[in-house]
DNA sequence: TTTTCTTGCTTTGCTGAGCAAGGTATAATA
DNA sequence: TATTATACCTTGCTCAGCAAAGCAAGAAAA
């Protein structure tokens, strides 16, 4: 299903948040975690995903290194500090609340 | 809970839609209905509500028409045309789809 | 009676997120 | 050799939400 832009804002926020409390990655990874865990629902775009990395590591909310690959390929993976993991889990809860107060006004008209 | 302005994104079309499929409504009473429905997790702002009301009109969703209320106040009522119901259902099911994905990324570091 | 609060609609100008569209460079594959 | 996939980056645009302001009338309180 295709949607509008408009539904991503803030998630994406959220999404990298959230695939990083897992475990570092680099960005291209990013981008193809989170169309396979979504069943290619969540198709994000390199010019939202790179710009929002580098505005989260300035904010201090993640720390980024480069690692070369096995195929000698040079990587940069980003993993959370802990500002970031607590940000993490504050951002976490807020789209739980949305998500919820949106499924209760729906609800009435389902 | 507070949460951050980016999550409302999108959510405020989608919540004047399915307002507006269970009945007609006027723009005060559905800052207020969101807010009754939500517990008070949406705060729906004037500067965000009116101007979405006269944008959706413009594009043919709604149909506006002035009446007088019981205290002799003029309300402006807003209701669905054809086309705003189709565009409901199919926002509707955006914001399902979009919430869906969500949760299942989300999932994995519960 | 005068002030204040609530109801009810409107507008201007700012900010900031997502994205299209472009670019660079290297490894794998045809 | 040419193309595709990997992997990173940037500029400039659009558009949604909102702060902040205004206008007007009825209700409540002083």
């Amino acid at each position: 299903m295709d949607y509008d832009r408009e539904f991503l804002t803030g998630t994406v926020g959220v999404l990298i948040l959230s695939l990083l409390s897992e475990r570092a990655m680099y960005g291209y990874e990013m981008l193809q975690e989170a169309e396979r865990r979504s069943a290619s629902q969540f198709l994000m775009k390199e010019g939202t995903l790179y710009p929002a990395l580098h505005q989260m590591e300035r904010a201090g909310f993640l720390k980024a290194a480069w690692r070369e690959s096995d195929s000698g390929r040079a990587r940069k993976y980003y993993s959370l500090t802990a500002k970031g993991r607590r940000h993490a889990e504050s951002k976490r809860r807020q789209w739980e609340a949305i998500s919820a107060a949106m499924r209760a006004i729906l609800a009435a008209n389902g």
